[in-house]
DNA sequence: ATTGGCACTCGTGTATGTCGAGTGCCATTA
DNA sequence: TAATGGCACTCGACATACACGAGTGCCAAT
């Protein structure tokens, strides 16, 4: 494992052996590579470059008298220093233009991220996933409270952008149809156009003042929303996954055994929603190769994430999860250029709610926002 | 395949053979069925026996000189007229009770179909589908209308449950924030505790009478009303499935090109949806083995359903799905005592919310529904 | 530094043989 | 007449043996 520059033959050895190995399959021997390559060298002389190559740890033998394969690490110095940086291939563009155009007129946030994962999945032969914009990020258009039973009351969150989430607050107080609506009016006079930590600020300053305290329905407001952002956070629904029929084939993932760990972490949604927040403050995407990632249900999978922005800020991810040997140059552009699309909608949607907003509002809270 | 009704013995081989090859997966010869029965025959006239089932297309065997295999006639017989009807599991029922009442108190109805699938899919080791309730037979509680952009509406509907759905409806004529507000107003008036089939026909029936063509908001807020009943059908995300992997392991889906139809399947909501709503009008669990059902996909599986009722009407199904060699006596029973613990469940949250509407409604409609 | 040659290793594929579970048929039995 | 025991036959599962070929490491020659 030392530490040494790979020479300029070493680099295009390497190179060949990843190519061959991720689209053939089977492990890739000196003869096999010395054909490759258009310097004519002799299979000895590539045995031994292969022989520094594994002594360095880049690449493995099965078994002896095998060819080589690449390790971890092999397609992690593929993937930051070799691959050739195409360009997306102008089909996929076309088809990613057409689906997200067509979604993004008359439907809501969640028929576009629907389509989009079906198309991640499609378009990759991966498996697609898709994490849905936190709400962390969404600006209030409006909070609402109803009143479901005596203690439960149902707060239903409208972001500007049309993004809808509800949740039940449990009460130990029972308030009256008339006094919610006064509630919910309160809350809306306060808090719209707010992000959900500045409304978090905002109810802990106000909870702070006096006045709060004597003036009973402004108390329960605070007391409610409080207790609405305090009950959202699980993060549950809030991820699409499709094609997971997609590595069902795969021989990579032969062992049964393995294969069940995998399934298992495509339904455990929770680990999935970890694993892409961890990539939401990236601006490449980003690729995860087996072992790398510390979660033991991935350790054969590589994982290619990319956040999507609004209003330069990341609000949430997408990745192509697949086995390790993969086509890294065409999925890693398709998933940058799938972040950027997505980010592109988003914007579109955003001036569209503004001219909206600019037109008919009549409050007067800060307008830096306008989710 | 001649049509005389089964001997005694006939009976009992025929079901000594679908439970033995039910637990071992190889194909059951006259030899094991002999030493299986309690009545002494020989294997010789268990071979009779068996040769008259395969005649008659019970059992067949996969290659001569192989011991014999239920078809899916030979199960359907099996389920129809020879499984013993044990009763559910102690252990079975406890956790269900636990579960379903844990998940019963503070949250809504979206985390207790959450939990019920995985549930599922736990006890019963297959692929658990669980159908949400069909809004169809939810009562409104509040129908809002708030603007997104100048031309879409987000329409949230809210039943009495707390249930939430959300649509965008195309606009083509602009209205005002305070004109919006007082649609949304007319609109619950007019509709609040009505089904959306009744709500259908009432918006029909309205905007036949001369009054609402000259109320220039009531004609606007029919025409809203009806644009969001048209908008939702879809019936997309409604379906939650669990436990995938469990269908991994299984010998019987050795072959990829099955699985992976499989999977595609599992996928493909819209086909489960189709599957899970033909069995809403049955009273009893229903079995679907094999190629009884006609959808390509779902050739080599077994889907035992049932419905969930709310108010005695049938609003959602659940469902275990498996390869067709299955513990039905186990998985039936199961099934059927699990939509009784979620038609209760139902019920329970019926009673709360019904305390609450009596103590402090304020509005005049009927109140056969409190959904 | 590169190369050709050589012995060695192993996985794969094929041919071959044995074993045993299971069947169908028929003559025998109670 | 229904049940049974015996027998020849079939066929998959499994093991053994063997040849083939791809690939390696090492070394001496260029």
């Amino acid at each position: 494992m030392s530490q040494i520059e790979l020479s300029e033959r070493q680099r295009q050895v390497l190179a060949t052996v990843v190519l061959h190995y991720v689209v053939s399959g089977s492990p890739v021997g000196s003869r096999t590579v010395s054909k490759a390559r258009p310097d004519h060298l002799s299979p000895a002389s590539i045995r031994n470059t292969m022989a520094d190559h594994e002594e360095m740890g880049y690449i493995a033998q099965p078994h002896t008298s095998a060819g080589r394969v690449p390790t971890d690490l092999g397609y992690r110095f593929y993937v930051d220093s070799l691959m050739s940086q195409r360009p997306p291939g102008k089909d996929d563009l076309e088809t990613m233009r057409q689906v997200l155009l067509a979604s993004e007129d008359v439907q809501g946030i969640d028929q576009l991220l629907n389509r989009s994962v079906k198309l991640l999945a499609g378009l990759s032969s991966q498996v697609g996933v898709v994490l849905a914009p936190r709400f962390s990020h969404a600006v209030l258009k409006r909070l609402e409270f109803l009143r479901l039973s005596e203690n439960r009351v149902l707060a239903l969150f409208v972001s500007q952008t049309g993004m809808v989430d509800h949740r039940i607050v449990p009460m130990n107080e029972t308030l009256s149809e008339a006094e919610l609506t006064a509630v919910t009016n309160l809350v809306n006079k306060n808090f719209a156009g707010l992000t959900l930590p500045e409304i978090r600020g905002r109810v802990l300053q106000m909870m702070r003042q006096e006045k709060a305290l004597y003036d009973r329905l402004l108390a329960r407001a605070l007391e409610m929303s409080r207790r609405y952002l305090d009950q959202r956070e699980e993060g549950a629904d809030e991820l699409l996954v499709d094609g997971t029929f997609n590595v069902v084939g795969e021989p990579d993932f032969a062992e049964v055994e393995q294969m069940k760990r995998l399934f298992r972490a495509f339904e455990d949604k929770n680990r999935l929603v970890e694993l892409l927040n961890a990539c939401l403050e990236q601006d490449k995407p980003q690729v995860i190769i087996g072992k790398e990632c510390l979660d033991p249900g991935f350790e054969d999978l590589t994982v290619i994430s990319s956040p999507y922005r609004y209003r330069d800020r990341p609000v949430g991810a997408l990745a192509v999860i697949g086995p390790r040997r993969m086509d890294y140059d065409r999925l890693i552009t398709l998933v940058d250029s799938f972040s950027r699309f997505l980010t592109e909608s988003l914007a579109r949607r955003a001036r569209m709610a503004k001219s909206e907003q600019a037109e008919g509002e009549q409050d007067g809270t800060e307008d830096t926002h306008d989710q």
